[in-house]
DNA sequence: TCTGGGGTCCTAGGACCC
DNA sequence: TCTGGGGTCCTAGGACCC
């Protein structure tokens, strides 16, 4: 059997951990920039407040029904986010869990044979709600797919369930299938969702359960649809991932807080979000060959149309020898910004991508490469130990900028009370 | 005035190889 | 009238996830 470990309104749960006056209160938590909604506790649902939409038309609302709003704090919920993963590996052995993003995890249970289930699940939630004091959702089922199928059940009704929800026989997953819209499915989005009900009639987990495989084959985007298939009908399509796989692309990408029109703001915003890519390529131990930024351009003729702000202009480059030297991938990165910037234009996002990853340890060199390639792994090391002690960016390059005035809004901030001293929670 | 920031996997088609 | 049968690698783009 498979679990799933899902915390429930992850980032909300990690505000209110420091402001428990709000426990029962509605919280929401904004994106970056202040831009739209990306966390909201029930309390804050069953206002109307919706999941992922723009803050500024949620505002009213939010405003009448006096909501606690907050910036999201990435230091506070990360760090959180490796208390819960840490509490399952030490409950079950770090081999047995599969961390799929920030706020959940699956958990291999092959060797509980057997068990109840369902205490074992309770025992799990329990233990990490005592240790971090997060509260999560617990779905047990022979596959993947259907144990994220009972997650969402445990979050349908908390109250009922107790935030646990074990499907282990053929009546019970065929009852939770009947109960889920397709569209809930995990690996059904809008797109396959509308197709499925309109032209195909396949209304609940239920009915796409029972379609054959050349049908997924040929309806669902090849194998993808094929393994989806056979996950709903309880034979494993996919299984557990190794804990330690390495990232196959990293990026760094923001909005600006308003809008950048000088090459060098564009230069200065990429080598700032070159370096942070540079960090987290360091920090798996990894070295990149091929960068690649986008900019994305403010459309004159669209003001206030789109979402999505206009044009994406992009360029890569490849270096000689991979590298992931914050000095190389900086100039090389900053080098491309010349080739797409154009004086006078508007720029509303930019962003860095790093890939044609490889462990560093393994670099293939380059025969043609100037002997002299740098190694500066000690500077970059000791950098990272700076920034990692002190504060973020107490050393970068000269490059990156001084003032900074493309920097994002996050207003709303709290502090960062688990990840730094000056910032911790005062009692009095 | 105002809508985030990451990631993954797969497919199709073209260039090129023997 | 008529032109093989495999492969690989790369890129662009689409679908999905949280």
């Amino acid at each position: 059997m498979i679990g799933i470990i899902d915390c429930n309104s992850f980032y909300c749960g990690c505000e209110r951990l420091f402001r428990p006056e709000l426990e029962d209160k509605p919280v929401v938590v904004l994106s970056n920039n202040d831009g739209c909604i990306i966390s909201r506790t029930d309390e804050a649902k069953n206002l109307g407040v919706e999941m992922a939409g723009p803050y500024f038309l949620a505002k009213p609302n939010i405003e009448k029904y006096n909501v606690s709003t907050f910036s999201s704090n990435y230091h506070l919920y990360g760090d959180m986010s490796w208390r819960v993963m840490e509490s399952l590996r030490t409950i079950l052995g770090s081999e047995k869990v599969e961390v799929y993003s920030v706020d959940e995890a699956f958990v291999d249970l092959s060797n509980y044979k057997d068990e109840d289930y369902y205490m074992l699940g309770l025992r799990l939630k329990e233990t990490v709600e005592q240790w971090t004091g997060i509260k999560v959702s617990v779905g047990i089922a022979p596959t993947k797919v259907l144990s994220k199928v009972a997650n969402h059940l445990a979050k349908k009704n908390k109250l009922k369930t107790k935030c646990v929800v074990v499907l282990k026989d053929e009546k019970a997953i065929s009852a939770a299938l009947q109960k889920t819209p397709v569209g809930e499915v995990w690996g059904v989005g809008k797109k396959y969702a509308t197709k499925l009900q309109d032209t195909l009639a396949i209304f609940s987990a239920f009915d796409l359960s029972r379609q054959s495989e050349s049908w997924a084959h040929k309806n669902m985007g090849g194998v993808v649809g094929v393994r989806l298939i056979k996950e709903l009908k309880g034979e494993q399509g996919r299984v557990m991932e190794e804990p330690l796989t390495a990232k196959k692309m990293i990026a760094t990408t923001r909005m600006f807080g308003r809008d950048a029109g000088t090459i060098t703001e564009i230069k200065e915003a990429i080598a700032t979000y070159t370096a942070r890519a540079a960090e987290k390529l360091r920090r798996q131990e990894c070295v990149a060959r091929t960068i690649e930024i986008f900019v994305v351009q403010k459309d004159a003729h669209m003001e206030g149309k789109r979402f999505r702000h206009g044009h994406k202009v992009s360029t890569y480059t490849n270096l000689q020898v991979a590298s992931a030297d914050t000095t190389v991938l900086s100039a090389a990165a900053t080098a491309l910004v010349d080739q797409i910037f154009i004086p006078g234009q508007k720029y509303k996002k930019a962003g860095v991508m790093l890939s044609g990853i490889e462990p560093a340890n393994e670099v293939q060199g380059n025969l043609f490469a100037a002997e002299d390639v740098k190694n500066n792994d000690a500077l970059m090391q000791t950098i990272d130990n700076i920034n990692f002690a002190m504060r973020d960016d107490a050393v970068k390059l000269a490059a990156s900028g001084t003032t900074r005035n493309w920097k994002m809004r996050s207003e709303l901030r709290s502090p960062r009370y688990t990840t730094r001293w000056e910032e911790l929670a005062e009692v009095s």
